[in-house]
This record gives C-alpha cells, sequence and structure tokens, in this order.
DNA sequence: AGCCCTTCGTGAAAAATTTCTCGAACCCCT
DNA sequence: AGGGGTTCGAGAAATTTTTCACGAAGGGCT
C-alpha cells in the first residue's frame, strides 16, 4: 500500500478524535459516513474513501464498527506500539505539554524532559525530574529514543535540534517559531500555532470581514481534559 | 477582491514569519519568489501567485520589497490594527499562552484572562491579574471583545463557549480537543495539535516507515523565543 | 420469504491547487 | 548606450482533492 496523503492522514485524526466521544457512550457500536461526515463536516464519500484506503470494509446497511475503525487507525499511525519520546525545553509551554494526558492515545510516551537552566533542573514537571541538558545525548542512546519535542526559544532551537539529530533522534516536533533543517531522514514537524491566530485575524479583522467560518487545524488535531491541554 | 483561500493564508503566514529572521539583517530590503520558495520549500511560481493576490508587485530583476510584503500581510490579516482578546483557562496551556511574546506580531493582545478556580482567581500571570469566569460577560461586553483563547477542560469547553458567544465574541481559538459547536456568525478555531503528532508517528511508525519529511502546520505558523512558546 | 430502504464501494466528473512555460521588464555591467 | 542575464506575471497544463451518481449489498419488517 502506497504511503497516504498527509490530507488523508489528517481526516483520519480527526476520525479517531470523533470517535473517543462514541465509545463513552456504550452501545454505539458503530458508525455510518454520513454520521462522521455530518459530525466533522466532511463528504460523506469522502470518508469512505479514507476508510477504504486502510483498509476497513463497512456493512452495507448499517456502517463501520467502531472498534474496528478505532484500532485500524491505530495500526496504520502505529499508536498501537507506544513510542519514548524526550522533551527539550521545560519552559511553560514544555510544562504544559508534560501535563498533558492525552497523549496515549496517540502511542507517545514521555519519557524524559530537558533543560539548560539549572534553577529548572532537577525540579520535578508531571512526575519527571528535568534533567540537564548536557545529559542529553546518553539518555537518547541509552533508550534508542527516536523523537524528541523541542519547546525551546528561537535562539536554541537549531543548535539543539543538531544536538539531538547526532544523539540519534530521527523525528522532532518542533514547536519554537523557526523552520528547523536536519538530514533527509530526520523528520522535522513545525508545529506553527500563529497560524491558527492568523486565520482567525483574517475573518475577523481582514479585508472582507465575515465569509466561511468552522476551520479546524490542517494539521494539528488531537483530545483531552483539565484546565488547560493540547491535543 | 474576493477572499483569499485558506491555503493562501497559511502560506502568506509563512512568507510573514521568514520575513522576520530578514528584517533583522538589515541590508536585506528585497527578496525573491526564489529565495523564499527555496527556504520554505514552497514553488516560487506559487509564491509570486500569492504576493500577487494581495495586491503585491515586485520589480523585475529584483524581487519584491521586504518592507512592503510584510506591511501588506499585516494589512491582509489586520494585524495593523490591534485586537484584543481574552483567554479562558488559566491552567498551563493558558499560562504558556499568556507568557508567549510573539503575538503582538499577529496584532493580538490579551487582554484578560480567566478562570474558576479559586486557587487561581487572583494570581497574577505574565503581569495579568486573573478574574473569575463570572466577570468574563461584564468585561467582554465593556470592552467590545471579539476574540477569546479558550484553554480549558474538554468538559468545560462547550459550556464556556456558549458563554462566550452569547457575551458577544466573534471569534473563539479552541485548544481543548472537542469540536465546539457555535452560531454561523461566530467563527471557531480548532488548534489540534495532535495532527503534528500523528504525522510524526505515521513516518516513524506507521506501515512503511520513512518516506518524504519536512512537514509543517498547515495550519498551521509564527515566531519567537524563550524557554517555552508557541508561535 | 420477499420487499424496501439505508449505506457502502466505485468510477466518473468537477473543482481546486500546484507546476510548467514563456514573454516582458529592467537592473547591472562594460 | 547597449547587451545580458535574472525575475516577475500570466496563461496553460498537470496533478490532486473533492463531489456526484449509482449499482450492489444486506438488515429489518411484514
Amino acid at each position: 500500500m502506497e504511503p497516504l496523503r498527509p490530507v488523508v492522514l489528517e481526516r483520519l485524526i480527526q476520525y479517531y478524535r470523533y470517535l473517543f466521544g462514541l465509545t463513552g457512550q456504550r452501545s454505539v457500536e458503530t458508525v455510518t459516513s454520513a454520521q462522521l461526515g455530518a459530525a466533522l463536516d466532511i463528504d460523506p464519500t469522502q470518508v469512505r474513501k479514507d476508510f477504504g484506503a486502510i483498509g476497513l470494509v463497512g456493512i452495507s446497511r448499517v456502517g463501520y464498527e467502531v472498534s474496528e475503525v478505532s484500532r485500524a487507525i491505530r495500526v496504520v499511525f502505529g499508536f498501537d506500539r507506544p513510542y519514548e519520546a524526550i522533551l527539550v525545553g521545560a519552559g511553560h509551554l514544555g510544562k504544559a505539554i508534560l501535563n498533558y494526558p492525552g497523549f496515549s492515545r496517540y502511542g507517545l510516551e514521555i519519557a524524559a524532559a530537558f533543560d539548560n537552566d539549572p534553577e529548572v533542573i532537577g525540579t520535578e514537571i508531571a512526575g519527571l525530574r528535568v534533567r540537564p541538558i548536557r545529559s542529553l545525548k546518553p539518555f537518547v542512546r541509552k533508550h534508542a529514543v527516536r523523537m524528541a519535542i523541542l519547546t525551546t526559544p528561537v535562539s536554541a532551537s537549531q543548535a539543539l535540534a543538531d544536538r539531538l539529530v547526532s544523539s540519534g533522534v530521527k523525528a522532532i516536533w518542533n514547536f519554537s517559531p523557526t523552520r528547523l533543517t536536519a538530514p533527509r531522514d530526520v523528520l522535522i514537524r513545525n508545529q506553527y500555532i500563529s497560524v491558527g491566530l492568523a486565520q482567525l485575524a483574517y475573518h475577523l479583522n481582514g479585508p472582507a470581514g465575515g465569509s466561511p467560518s468552522r476551520i479546524s487545524t490542517p494539521e494539528k488535531p488531537s483530545k483531552d481534559r483539565s484546565p488547560t491541554q493540547e491535543n
């Protein structure tokens, strides 16, 4: 099966998130493409095609089995094989991410947090003791960590990214508002939230003012709770 | 001029962010579409079309004037006419957002923060005293606030969104991992960051493993510094 | 057991987006 | 002042993504 296009991945995550709300209420064991489409504002045909693309087959007059859809999506993304990641930069945002409880649904487990501020090193955040940057490489090597979450100031990002790469990390989720560069075999995902802000601003203050509404992060979706979270 | 499509808005923000890095170094007064394209991995033709769409004209053998491009983008989004927003939910993420210093580039000014936790109310975050939810409506009315940033637990999001709407807010930047509903004239921007995580996971753990790399928030982009930020 | 009505699966059509090709503009250099 | 090489601007082509239209499958009801 050829790799799924980003657009498809994005929709799959939307479906996945929507299903969370369903599994809560037992007795709901199936969903129809029409139901998903109406809830997420996606054409039902599109839903069926996406499902078909990951090998899901529905039942004619019934729809798709919730548990099966959920499982299929988990498999596609590899959420069923939990992976460890480390977080670099225990500032405000880093703290917020460490405290976000919803990542397990995406197979992510944050194994350690690093920072270079002596004031912060040694403190405990969300049950994790913050380690000095110095110990980053040994840790990554020892635990064979492949993913890193970067929540550092722009000024330090690239240098730390390089360091992560040389330590063996293969994927970086970058939250600092800078475009990072890395070798081809390392995946960088720049998480620029200002895109969302800009879209709101455009509709609110821009030229013509109001036009279509309801926009979602093409790229950025998730799930959870407790004063302040992510997704 | 008909409204710009979301894809275009997204690229414009990418250009805007890229230009930040340029204005630092004086002597750089122009950019070419080729330069922008190479840096952001966007086809040069696309860059020119986007610029043309917002009325920018380049100079033949030179390119575009950095300051003019920047100004044009600010005008399109309305960043040149600062607007006030309030933040609801002063948890970890809310705190991180309040401390993020880069929003002014996008015209955003956070005027107040609200929470319903007695422990938090009254404390000061990033120079802002946290107010009780009770005072939300009066504040919005009095200051004619049109935008709200929602960083509350999923369980409270919809109720608060409704409250914001009834108070007169016209745009909600939702960080809780739930799809919110609101009247048609209210814009909701769901900021789901898990999309980014999922894309990384897919390339890392998914089916075929490695394929193309370097992905950015469609949705989603921004700029800044200090241990922990956003964009 | 048979009919009806939903819902899937698909191929074709439509729309949107990106990429290609080129002519024209025009700064720089000699 | 003229030649050259670079960069824009635009129309056309290619590609991707979304939407439409329908046949087929298969529960549920009488």
